[in-house]
DNA sequence: ATAACTTTCAAACTCCTTGC
DNA sequence: GCAAGGAGTTTGAAAGTTAT
């Protein structure tokens, strides 16, 4: 897509989001920032660029498919190397050349097989040794590639061994057949062409020159057996990996130009044989998480071999990484990393993430290079492990809790571990060069790459959002006693939340300080008779959200309030304190009892009272800013303030009502018992201890909140 | 046909109530 | 005091549905 027209497109979005119909207006909120994934504050917005780059890969990926299914016209024009060490393919179009080169296009085999050593090209092979010298060129070089049209590594290695054939000679005269025909062919000295290639075959990595004896795979001949003695082998690293070179491109890869050439192999590549030396090894693992998807959650991992073992482990996860399933993840790759040479290594573990991945996934994500993965530095290191393992990985599902002796200890160990002080440093380096690796091109999807391109983007921060994070995460942690992570209050903006959509739309504005108020226009409209930072009425110097939702005098605010702090004090629970933070962060505030349990109804009716109130303020507000022209003399009357308030909340009162309906929404509907417990506090009609067993469905029973009482007392 | 999106499923963990 | 069980939360994969 030529640049002019990515511009075209991107204005066109841009007038749409943001409504400007080609004016030329500031947007409230950066389109990078509307780019980010829903979790991380963003809309999920298109990137043309990305998605352009993405689809430029997935052309280069044509151009590299089994030859019966690659461009072959126009028949005249030569072919190239596109990706080095692979062979040569029609040229293609010169943008996805570009999008290779930016993105590191290489070949980059995780497991090398016998069958790919073979079929490797010859010619600028990936695995020469660093401390050799390229002699492609020489008079035999020239022999090879010119006269004998030799391109795999196989024919290198079939024709140096020639002159090991029974019937030939070491003489320049031998007529054996090969002798015979290579002469035919047009080479001057078959011996010495020969020795020639064998001298630069010794030029490769052992692990990839097919003479040696460097077995990459010495064990898993055969597809994985079916749960041995109810044990389940990890995937088949020989059977699932394809031989043809062009298999093995990667792209969007993270390696350092003097890594590409030794890392992939050296570093996962296993021990040579006797690959084992115990036959047999059985190990129950668990992970534990206290607090788990919380910023404060604290895990375990627990390894267990036997009674008074001493090789029994209880590991602490460090913080920035701990939850349930990281806790079961490492167990297992701790278990994995210190067993490298035993027969049969049988894992046995409650969770089925991590059997799945040891026994089907792996493989796939780290195609996809862990794009859609969360734990990717543990599941890499893991994939980098099992790769380098010399035993037979099994696993073996139990039930949690569910009375086995081995798991049961291991669950034990988890937990001692999660409790330890200082959490310990976990050995991830296999992982390292795998989590570089980028994304196998055979097997990409066009939405994958455009992921994967995005992913690595760099994320565009604004200061005032995270600012206003951390205000909300230290505001719920007070209030919770939890710390939530940045993901979960961009969740508890998004959808299946108790908040309004429009409530949720004006709190992620609010979020980002995307409202068009205050400083927004510090630079914009410094003219004092017309500037629109301060509040004109409160002569507050800036007109803040903050002052607009607990100090303007326009926005009718303290009435809201008061009507807030009325129904809320029929609950009779304490009201937790209501700061900005607290507005921003209201999809996550709990309301607890005595005891610290969350209350479900007075948690639910929190969050839609307040959201309510602030969203009404809002409104209130505008209809004074914009509407009334900021007259001073138009501002709302308290009384209908109130009722504006009450009836918004009187509103949602009546739709939980409706949506109780098992017969309209059927497994949608909401949970009548829930919305009892919402609402029966603030009912004006009802007292709590009688409500009609079928208040909630049967519309005619209760009037709801529609007229709250004044309650007894002077200015309340 | 493909990708995006939604729903379903399954499991584990924590917290808490209930019953003995 | 303890075990069993459930609610409510999290995790993630897979199946199913819809839009293009």
């Amino acid at each position: 897509m030529p640049e002019e027209i990515v511009l075209a497109l991107e204005k066109i979005i841009d007038d749409f989001v943001f409504d400007k119909n080609g004016a030329r207006v500031n947007n409230a909120v950066a389109i990078a920032t509307l780019k980010a994934p829903l979790n991380e504050g963003g809309f999920k917005l298109i990137d043309l660029r990305s998605r352009n780059e993405a689809i430029a890969l997935m052309i280069l990926q044509r151009y590299h498919a089994p030859a019966d299914r690659r461009p072959v016209w126009p028949p005249e024009e030569p072919t190239h190397t596109t990706v080095a060490g692979i062979p040569p393919i029609k040229v293609p179009p010169s943008h996805s050349e570009a999008v290779a080169a930016k993105y590191n296009a290489q070949c980059a085999p995780m497991t090398i097989t016998p069958e790919l050593r073979d079929s490797m090209p010859f010619w600028y092979h990936i695995g020469r040794r660093p401390d050799t010298r390229a002699l492609y060129g020489d008079k035999w070089g020239v022999c090879q590639q010119k006269i004998h049209h030799f391109s795999t590594t196989k024919q290198m290695v079939d024709h140096a061994r020639k002159n090991d054939a029974p019937d030939h000679l070491m003489t320049p005269t031998c007529d054996c057949y090969s002798c015979y025909d290579d002469r035919l062919t047009g080479c001057d000295n078959p011996i010495e062409c020969r020795k020639n290639a064998s001298t630069k075959l010794d030029s490769l990595a052992a692990v990839w020159d097919p003479r040696s004896d460097a077995n990459q795979v010495p064990h898993r001949t055969a597809p994985n057996p079916e749960a041995i003695d109810g044990f389940k082998e990890t995937w088949n690293r020989t059977m699932t990996e394809n031989g043809d070179p062009t298999h093995h491109i990667r792209v969007l890869v993270d390696w350092k130009k003097e890594e590409q050439r030794t890392l992939p192999t050296a570093d996962i590549a296993p021990a040579l044989l006797p690959a084992w030396d115990t036959p047999r090894t059985t190990v129950y693992t668990d992970g534990s998480c206290s607090g788990n998807g919380t910023a404060s959650a604290r895990a375990g991992s627990g390894i267990w071999y036997g009674e008074n073992e001493a090789r029994n482990e209880a590991i602490r996860i460090p913080t920035a990484m701990a939850s349930n399933n990281v806790g079961e993840l490492v167990a297992a790759l701790v278990a994995i990393q210190k067993n490298p040479r035993v027969q049969y290594l049988d894992i046995v573990s409650d969770s089925k993430y991590t059997i799945d991945a040891l026994t089907t996934l792996l493989p796939r994500w780290a195609d996809e290079g862990f794009t859609n993965c969360k734990n990717k530095s543990v599941l890499a290191a893991m994939y980098g492990e099992v790769l380098a393992s010399s035993s037979t990985i099994r696993t073996r599902k139990v039930k949690g809790h569910s009375g086995d002796p081995g798991n049961d200890a291991a669950d034990a160990l988890a937990a001692t571990g999660a409790e330890k002080e200082v959490p310990d440093h976990l050995n991830l380096r296999k992982g390292v060069f795998i989590k570089g690796a980028g994304v196998r091109l055979a097997t990409a999807t066009q939405s994958l790459l455009y992921r994967a391109i995005r992913r690595r983007a760099d994320k565009h921060i604004r200061a005032r959002t995270e600012a206003n994070i951390d205000t909300i995460q230290s505001v719920i942690e007070e209030i919770n006693g939890e710390k939530p992570l940045e993901s979960a209050i961009w969740d508890s903006l998004g959808k299946g939340t108790v908040l309004t959509k429009k409530a949720k739309v004006f709190l992620w504005k609010t979020v980002h300080e995307g409202h068009k108020i205050g400083t927004y226009w510090e630079k914009i409209d410094s003219n004092p008779l017309t500037a629109r930072m301060p509040c004109s009425l409160c002569q507050a110097p800036v007109e803040s959200m903050a002052h607009i939702l607990f100090e303007c005098r326009a926005s009718g605010q303290e009435t809201a309030w008061q009507v807030f702090n009325e129904l809320w004090d029929r609950t009779g629970k304490t009201k937790p304190y209501i700061t900005l933070g607290t507005v921003m962060g209201v999809g996550l505030v709990q309301i607890k009892d005595e005891r610290g349990k969350i209350i479900t109804g007075a948690t639910r009716l929190f969050r839609i009272l307040l959201s309510e109130t602030v969203y009404a303020i809002r409104l209130n507000r505008c209809d004074w800013r914009i509407g009334k022209g900021s007259d001073p003399t138009k501002i709302l009357p308290p009384p209908e303030v109130r009722n504006r308030l009450l009836r918004a909340v009187n509103v949602r009162l009546r739709n939980d009502r409706v949506l109780t309906n098992h017969r309209s929404y059927g497994k949608k509907a909401l949970n009548r018992k829930l919305v009892e417990r919402t609402w029966y506090t603030v009912l004006d009609e009802a007292p709590s201890s009688a409500l009609p067993p079928d208040w909630a469905t049967n519309m005619g029973v209760l009037v709801g909140v529609g007229r709250v009482r004044r309650p007894p007392g002077r200015n309340r």
